[in-house]
RNA sequence: CGAGGUGUGGCUCAGCUUGGUAGAGCGCCUGGUUUGGGACCAGGAUGCCGCAGGUUCAAAUCCUGUCACCUCGACCA
């Protein structure tokens, strides 16, 4: 990609925000903000968001979850089933229009909307069971929005739903995706623990959410560090839930608690059969009976995930992009004398399918310099002065400021990685 | 929804207390000099001061209303 034809303005203020990554997001313009908690994305942050969702897709299909794509426009008829249409539009929460045809949402999540998708599908035990996700937008009006991408009301999230004959099978289930979310998390660089938590509207009874530690999160989350679990804060709240840990766990003492902040990036439910019920999924079993069908939910907020991964990786100089999502691999800085040897190296590294960045902007090399570091690129080339001295690249790593020099092959095959 | 705060060129903001020709920095355009870590000189363009009323000879400034946005709480990936 050439600069010059990527959109992008930057800044030498940064605006203000808690959070020092959401700050140099705007900086770059990468960012921006057409109303409160709606956000437009530069290209840096889609390329960035599509290597996640390839990361997310490839351990989910490693697990046998399969992708499907439903609605966001969705009919009140539906919400009406399960009973959420008005606990969602009473407080609010939810994006509702009229429609030719009478009211509809924009989905602010799927539990409804998946069963009347699968419903047809499942007839019967031999069918079970099934694992399905999607990766789309949701709708949620928040009440308040917090931090760019972390709170925003239009989100990319990835949500999964599972379908199992018996409850055995469906915690079986939950563990395995445990299991891959913990992979997932791990695969994209993220020191991300399990933490105990509250169901509260998605339904169901057990449940995890998946923490990030980050001074500016919105989560508390208590450290039990000698027992090694985790538990959201908002548990406190509800004493049979703590009655549980207590019982289960001989010397379990709340005084014993270590409380950090932590970002929530996803969830994982055991739901039972509180949908499947309300909205008629059931499935014959091997004794000819109809019953209903227990349900698992997984989600990610992919968004969130990324506006994390911004939050652990900048420095005063700017974003620092980590290898795993890097919207490109490195950045070519000309002098502006040596456009056209940049120019040929550029199509070398494209030629070896290296996503690479040419600043071919006419602009003075300091701003230049300046700018590969607030966009974070992993590496820098620079072709200027030393390169007519010797036929080496001069070659600098964004995080550690190291600089090297390097022939060209070395330079491919490090980028290649 | 409760409590605070802010709306002024593309961006960040000053000016408002005490009414009197609309400001700065950055960015942008033109010309020239620069060209390895956010260059310099000269010239130039850009505003219904969020919107609507009111007070006044006169309103960015005072009053009323309204809308939008931000921060803090109650809800959530």
């Amino acid at each position: 990609m050439k600069m010059s034809k990527m959109g992008v303005k930057t800044r030498h203020h940064r605006g203000s925000d808690e959070a020092l990554s959401q700050e140099i997001l705007f900086q770059c313009t990468q960012l921006k903000r057409h109303c409160a908690g709606i956000y437009g994305l530069g290209n840096l942050l889609v390329r960035a968001r599509n290597n996640i969702i390839n990361i997310v897709r490839h351990n989910l299909e490693a697990y046998e979850c399969a992708e499907v794509s439903l609605p966001v426009i969705q009919p009140k008829s539906l919400w009406e089933a399960s009973g959420r249409w008005d606990t969602y539009t009473k407080t609010k929460q939810m994006f509702t229009f009229e429609g030719r045809n009478g009211e509809y949402c924009l989905a602010p999540t799927a539990e409804e909307i998946v069963l009347d998708f699968i419903k047809e599908n499942i007839v019967s035990y031999k069918d079970l069971p099934v694992n399905i996700f999607q990766i789309g937008n949701k709708y949620r009006d928040e009440l308040r929005v917090r931090g760019g991408l972390l709170r925003s009301k239009e989100f990319l999230m990835k949500d999964g739903y599972s379908f199992h004959a018996s409850f055995e099978d469906m915690v079986k289930e939950y563990n395995s995706m445990k299991e891959c979310y913990i992979k997932i998390f791990s695969d994209l660089g993220l020191n991300v623990i399990a933490v105990k938590a509250v169901s509260a509207e998605i339904g169901g009874k057990v449940s995890e959410e998946f923490m990030c530690f980050s001074d500016i999160g919105e989560d508390t989350v208590l450290l039990d560090n000698k027992n090694g679990i985790a538990l959201n804060t908002e548990i406190l709240e509800y004493p049979d839930m703590l009655q549980e840990i207590k019982d289960s766990i001989p010397d379990f003492d709340v005084k014993n608690l270590q409380e950090v902040q932590c970002i929530e990036l996803g969830h994982i439910f055991q739901l039972g059969k509180v949908y499947s019920e309300s909205m008629g999924g059931y499935y014959v079993n091997s004794d000819g009976k109809k019953e209903a069908y227990y349900m698992g939910c997984y989600g990610i907020g992919i968004n969130r995930t990324l506006g994390a991964i911004c939050e652990n990786n900048c420095d005063e100089e700017g974003l620092v992009w980590p290898d795993s999502i890097a919207p490109y691999k490195c950045v070519i800085v000309p002098a502006n004398e040596y456009l056209s040897e940049a120019e040929n190296l550029y199509h070398t590294l494209k030629g070896n399918c290296i996503d690479t960045v040419l600043d071919d902007r006419n602009i003075t090399f300091g701003t230049k310099i300046k700018d590969a570091k607030l966009l974070g690129f992993p590496y820098m080339v620079i072709i200027g002065k030393k390169y007519s001295e010797n036929s080496q690249l001069e070659v600098e790593k964004r995080k550690s400021y190291e600089k090297f020099f390097l022939d060209k092959n070395d330079l491919i095959n490090l980028l290649k990685k």
